[in-house]
RNA sequence: GCCCGGGUGGCGGAAUGGCAGACGCGGCGGUCUCAAAAACCGUUGGGGUAACACCCGUGUGGGUUCGACUCCCACCCCGGGCACCA
C-alpha cells in the first residue's frame, strides 16, 4: 500500500461518500422499478398491447443502466485506496462450507415439472381411497389473475392438499366461466373477436395460476364457451323445455340501459342497480325465456343432508320469501260497467283474521282492472297517476319513507266476510308482481295501510284490542300489530292473537266459498334470455306454421358464430346475421327463424361441477356412473355474494335433473365455505371495479410458497383482508420463516445417533412436536390457516433455541422426528420448499404422499403444572408444581408466597377458589 | 326499519369464563460491514419507578361471577344481506 498524504485521504473519503450516496440512490431506483412492474401488470388493460411493450422496453433499458451504474460504483469503491483492504472477504467465511441457499424460483419450477410429469395431481376414478371432491367456484377469465384470486385458490388448495394427506383421493378441478359481457365489451372496444380474447385470457391466467403449485387437475379443465361444453348447456335447456320448466312469456322485466340487456331479479341489487355495471335498472314489458324455478320454491327451502353456513341458508330463505296466508275473493261494484258483468278480484293476505277491519281496497297501478274500474270523472287523474308510477324507477317507488299516494277509482269492493262496501283505490305501494296485485286495506293493523288511511282520510277500524286497556282508533299514531284479542268481528270476538285464530278465519271463508288457504313466494321465475352475443345460443327456432320448435338433439350444438358485427342497441347482435337467423323448421322443413337471444351465463355455471366428473364425453353431457363416483361435491368454496344467484340456481338445476331421472341426488354441494375477500379501498378487488394487485412480482421476488403462506397468514380465511401499502410488509415474516425452515432442515445430520427420548431437552422437543401436531392438524381442518402457520413458526423457533443451546440434540431421534413432522405439517401451505427439503434429507417419495402426523396425547403431556395465583381475581404470581399435586399442597404453597401473605395481612381469606391444575384465587 | 358478522397495541391478528396482546410486521438498541442490504441477538400496550412494587387498559354504559375480550341488558360505530312482499 502506498503512503497517502492528508489531502489524498480527504478526497478519498469524499469520493467514497459520494459513491455511497449514489449507491443508495440506485437502491431506491430499484424499488421504484419494482413498484412500477406491479403497476404495469395491474394496468395492463389500460396500457393496451403496444403501450405495454413500450413500457416494458423502457423498464428494461432503465434496469440495464442501473446494472451498469452499480457495477461502476462497486468497481470504483474497490479501486478506492481507502477501501481496498476492507473489501477483502473475511477468511473465516470462505473456509466454511457454503450452505445451499434457498432459491425458490429454481426449486418451484423443478417440482412443478416433476409433479406434472408424474401426474400426481390427477384424480383417477379407479382409486381405492375414499373420494373427496374439492371444488372452488371457477373464475371469469378477465385476463388478470390478481391477488384476490390467489388468496381464494390458495386456501382451497391448502385444504385439498391437507385432505389428500389425510388419505383421500382428492379431485380438485379447475375451469373458466367463459361466457359473459366483458368479452363482448372488449370486442366492441378493441375490435377483436370475443372468443379469441377470452381464450387468450384463459391461457394467460392458466399460466399465472400454475406458478402457485396447486393440485389442480388440469386433465379435467372445463371452459364454458367451447362448443364441446355449451352443446350440453343447450341440451340441458331442451331437457328443461321438455319438462315444462322453460317457457317463453311476456312480462315486465329488468332492463339495464347500459348493458343493453335484460337481467334476472337476482342480478338486480337491492338499490335497484345492475349487479354488473351499477346502472339504474328500468322495467320493460318484453317477451323472454324463463326457467320455472318457482315450482321448486318449497324444495329449495329444504337442505337435506347439507352442511351450509346458517347465514347462507337464511339469505336463500329470505330470497325465496315464503309466506302462508289466504286468497280471499272480493266482488266489485263498478258503476260504469253497464253490462253488469260480475267482476271478482282476489287478494292475498297473511292476516285473514283482520278481515272485519277492512275499510278500503287497493290495486297496483299496473293491475289490468284499473282502467275498467275507474269511473268517468276519475279517468284523467288516474291516467296521470298510473303513468307517473310506471315511469318511476324501482328506487323511488320502493322508498318506504315516501308519503303514501293514490287515486280513488270511484268503484267499490264487497268484503265477503260481512258484505260491506269499501272504496277501491289505486296506489303504487301495491306491487303487481307479488300476490295478486290487489290488497285489502286494514289500516288498524298494518302500518302501510295505516299511513295510507291517515293521508287519504279513510276510516280506521280496530279488530284487535290489547289486554287490559282500550285503544281508540282516532288516537292511534301507528298500527297495532300482533297484540291482544279479536273485537268487532262477529262470531270471532274474544279469540286471542294466534295461529289457531287465523286458521278459524280460513276455515270460515273456505266454508263460505269465498277464499282458501294459500302460500306465496317472493322469488320469481328465473329470466334466462339475454340480448347479447357472447353466450350459449338458445336451441329454438320460430316457424310460421309450427311456432316454437326445439332443435332436435342430433343437431346440437347450435354453433355461436365467431365473426359478428356488434350493434349493442338492445337487440341481440345475432339477429343481424341472416346466415345465422334464417333456417328451416326441423318439424315441417319450411322457413324458420332462429332464436337470437343467448343464455344467461349463470345457466352455464349451474352444471359445470358435473362436467368436471366426465369432461371429455362426446356422447353425453356426463356419464352417470362417473358422476356418481364423485358427486355430490364434498367441499365447495367461494364468495358469499353468490348466495342468491349461483348457489340457488345450481340447487334448482340439480333438483330438476333429479326429477328427470338424470341425477340420483338432490343437493349438489354437501359442505359450503365462504372465503373472505381481498379488499382494495374497502371494495372487493376485481378488474371490473378498478385497481388490482398482481401476484407475479411478489412470486418472482419471494417465491410462490412465501406468497401462499403470506396470504394465509393475513388472518382468518373467512375474513379476507384489506390490501394497502402495509399489507405486503407481512410477506417479510413468512419469507424469513421459510428461510429458517430451510436452514434447519439442510443443517440436519445424515443419520441419527440413535439416542432415545430420555433427556430433558429431547422430552421437551417431543412435547413441542406433538403439541404442534395437535394444533396444526386441527387448524388446517377448520380453515384456520393463520394460526396453523403461527404454531409452525413457534415450533421452528423452539427447534432453533434447542439446537443453539445444545447442538448435539440435532443427532437425536427426537430431532429427526421433529424436522420431518414440521415438513409434513407445512407441506399443504408451502408445497415446493417442503418437497425439496423432504428429498434433501434423504427421502425418495413425495412429501405430499405422506400421511398427516398422528397426535399422541401421552407424548404431548406436560410433567409439571403451572398454577396461576390470583388475589381477588388479579394475577399475582405463578407456581410450577409437579403433576398430581394435591389441593392442600397447592393451597399451602400459595399461602406461603410472601406477596400473597402480605396481601392477606393478618385477616383470614374469605374464600379460596381452586381450579385443579389451573389456578388458585384468594378472596379477601 | 329488520336479520347476520365485526369493534383488542403503531399495523395484520391471537386468546370464547381463568396469565390479554400468541405469531408476525413495524419501531428502538446491538452484533457483523468502509457502507448498505441480508442475517442474527435483545427490547417493544400506556402510566409509574433507579429498579421493583403498583395503577390503567379489549367501542360506550350497566349487570352476572371468586374471576369477563369472552356470558346477559342497553347503546354507539363499521361491514354485509333484506326491505312498502300485503
Amino acid at each position: 500500500m502506498t503512503l497517502l498524504n492528508q489531502s489524498d485521504i480527504q478526497s478519498s473519503i469524499e469520493r467514497a461518500t459520494r459513491l455511497k450516496q449514489l449507491q443508495s440512490l440506485t437502491y431506491k431506483t430499484r424499488q421504484f422499478l419494482q413498484k412500477d412492474a406491479q403497476y404495469q401488470i395491474a394496468y395492463a388493460s389500460e396500457l393496451g398491447e403496444e403501450g405495454a411493450i413500450e413500457h416494458a422496453n423502457l423498464s428494461k433499458n432503465l434496469e440495464q443502466s442501473l446494472i451498469e451504474l452499480e457495477e461502476y460504483i462497486s468497481e470504483r469503491l474497490r479501486g478506492n485506496n481507502m477501501t481496498t483492504e476492507m473489501q477483502e472477504k473475511p477468511k473465516a467465511a470462505s473456509e466454511r462450507p457454503e450452505p445451499t441457499r434457498y432459491n425458490p424460483a429454481g426449486i418451484e419450477k423443478k417440482w412443478q415439472k416433476i409433479w406434472e410429469e408424474t401426474g400426481q395431481n390427477h384424480a383417477a376414478d379407479d382409486d381405492s381411497r375414499p373420494k373427496f371432491y374439492n371444488l372452488v367456484m371457477f373464475p371469469y377469465p378477465s385476463g388478470d389473475l390478481h391477488i384476490g384470486h390467489w388468496y381464494n385458490f390458495t386456501g382451497v388448495d391448502v385444504f385439498g392438499r391437507f385432505m389428500r394427506m389425510k388419505g383421500y383421493n382428492v379431485m380438485q378441478p379447475f375451469g373458466f366461466d367463459a361466457f359473459g359481457l366483458p368479452a363482448e365489451n372488449a370486442a366492441i372496444k378493441r375490435g377483436v373477436q370475443a372468443g379469441k380474447w377470452t381464450l387468450s385470457n384463459i391461457d394467460k391466467m392458466r399460466d399465472q395460476l400454475k406458478t402457485m403449485g396447486g393440485i389442480w387437475d388440469w386433465e379435467r379443465e372445463v371452459v364454458t364457451c367451447l362448443p364441446d361444453y355449451y352443446k350440453w348447456s343447450e341440451w340441458l335447456f331442451l331437457k328443461l323445455y321438455e319438462a315444462g320448466l322453460a317457457y317463453r312469456a311476456k312480462a315486465p322485466v329488468n332492463w339495464c340501459p347500459n348493458d343493453q340487456t335484460v337481467l334476472a331479479n337476482e342480478q338486480v341489487l337491492s338499490d335497484g342497480t345492475c349487479e354488473r355495471c351499477g346502472a339504474v335498472v328500468i322495467k320493460r314489458e318484453l317477451e323472454q325465456w324463463f326457467f320455472k324455478i318457482t315450482a321448486y320454491a318449497d324444495r329449495l327451502l329444504e337442505y337435506k343432508g347439507v352442511n351450509w353456513p346458517e347465514k347462507t341458508m337464511t339469505m336463500q330463505k329470505n330470497w325465496i320469501g315464503r309466506s302462508e296466508g289466504a286468497r280471499v275473493v272480493f266482488k266489485v261494484e263498478a258503476p260504469d260497467q253497464e253490462n253488469q258483468e260480475k267482476i271478482e278480484v282476489p287478494v292475498f293476505t297473511t292476516r285473514p283474521d283482520t278481515l272485519y277491519g277492512v275499510t278500503f281496497f287497493l290495486l297496483a297501478p299496473e293491475h289490468p282492472l284499473v282502467e275498467k274500474l275507474t269511473v268517468a270523472g276519475q279517468k284523467a287523474e288516474m291516467e296521470a297517476y298510473v303513468k307517473t308510477a310506471r315511469n318511476e324507477s324501482e328506487i323511488e317507488r320502493q322508498n318506504a319513507e315516501k308519503l303514501k299516494t293514490g287515486v280513488f277509482t270511484g268503484s267499490y269492493a264487497i268484503n265477503p266476510i260481512n258484505d260491506e262496501k269499501v272504496p277501491i283505490w289505486v296506489t303504487d305501494y301495491v306491487l303487481m308482481g307479488y300476490g295478486t296485485g290487489a290488497v285489502m286495506g286494514v289500516p288498524a293493523h298494518d302500518q302501510r295501510d295505516f299511513e295510507f288511511a291517515r293521508t287519504m282520510g279513510l276510516p280506521v277500524r280496530l279488530v284487535y284490542q290489547p289486554e287490559g286497556r282500550e285503544i281508540k282508533s282516532e288516537e292511534m299514531t301507528e298500527a297495532l300489530i300482533h297484540e291482544g284479542h279479536v273485537v268487532n268481528s262477529g262470531p270471532f270476538d274474544g279469540l286471542p292473537d294466534s295461529q289457531e285464530t287465523v286458521q278459524k278465519f280460513i276455515d270460515f271463508i273456505e266454508q263460505k266459498g269465498v277464499g282458501k288457504a294459500e302460500v306465496t313466494y317472493r322469488m320469481r321465475d328465473w329470466l334466462i334470455s339475454r340480448q347479447r352475443y357472447w353466450g350459449s345460443p338458445i336451441p329454438i327456432v320460430y316457424c310460421e306454421k309450427d311456432g316454437i320448435v326445439p332443435i332436435p338433439e342430433a343437431d346440437l350444438p347450435v354453433i355461436l358464430p365467431e365473426d359478428v358485427n356488434f350493434r349493442p342497441d338492445g337487440v341481440s347482435p345475432l339477429s343481424y346475421m341472416p346466415e345465422f337467423v334464417n333456417t328451416t323448421c326441423p318439424k315441417c322443413g319450411g322457413p324458420a327463424r332462429r332464436e337470437t337471444d343467448t343464455l344467461d351465463t349463470f345457466m352455464c355455471s349451474s352444471w359445470y361441477f358435473l362436467r368436471y366428473c366426465d369432461p371429455d364425453n362426446a356422447e353425453k353431457a356426463w356419464d352417470n356412473e362417473r358422476v356418481n363416483r364423485w358427486m355430490p361435491v364434498d367441499q365447495y368454496t367461494g364468495g358469499p355474494e353468490h348466495a342468491t344467484m349461483h348457489l340457488l340456481y345450481a340447487r334448482f338445476f340439480t333438483k330438476a335433473m333429479y326429477d328427470m331421472g338424470l341425477l340420483s341426488f338432490e343437493e349438489p354441494f354437501t359442505s359450503l365455505f365462504h372465503q373472505g375477500m381481498i379488499r382494495s379501498e374497502g371494495k372487493k378487488m376485481s378488474k371490473s371495479r378498478g385497481k388490482t394487485v398482481a401476484p407475479d412480482v411478489l412470486v418472482q421476488q419471494f417465491g410462490a410458497d412465501a406468497v401462499r403462506a403470506f396470504l394465509m397468514f393475513l388472518g382468518p380465511f373467512d375474513q379476507g383482508a384489506e390490501w394497502n401499502d402495509k399489507t405486503e410488509q407481512l410477506l417479510t415474516g413468512v419469507s424469513r420463516f421459510l428461510n429458517r425452515v430451510w436452514a434447519i432442515a439442510t443443517d440436519m445430520p445424515a443419520e441419527t445417533s440413535g439416542e432415545p427420548f430420555t433427556s430433558a431437552d429431547t422430552r421437551q422437543l417431543q412435547r413441542a412436536t406433538h403439541k404442534t401436531i395437535q394444533k396444526v392438524t386441527d387448524d388446517l381442518g377448520h380453515w384456520a390457516f393463520n394460526t396453523a402457520l403461527s404454531s409452525l413458526m413457534e415450533f421452528s423457533n423452539t427447534l432453533q433455541e434447542l439446537s443453539s443451546k445444545n447442538s448435539a440434540i440435532r443427532h437425536t431421534e427426537a430431532w429427526f422426528e421433529a424436522v420431518q413432522t414440521m415438513l409434513k405439517l407445512l407441506a399443504p401451505l408451502a408445497p415446493h420448499i417442503t418437497e425439496e427439503l423432504w428429498h434433501q434429507i434423504g427421502h425418495t417419495d413425495s412429501v405430499h404422499n405422506q400421511s398427516v402426523p398422528v397426535f399422541d396425547p401421552a407424548l404431548a403431556a406436560d410433567d409439571v403444572v403451572t398454577i396461576i395465583v390470583q388475589v381477588n381475581g388479579k394475577v399475582r404470581d405463578k407456581l410450577e408444581l409437579p403433576i398430581g399435586v394435591s389441593e392442600a399442597e397447592v393451597k399451602a404453597a400459595v399461602l406461603a408466597i410472601p406477596r400473597v401473605a402480605s396481601a392477606i395481612g393478618n385477616g383470614e381469606p374469605k374464600k379460596i377458589i381452586y381450579v385443579p391444575g389451573k389456578l388458585v384465587n384468594i378472596v379477601i
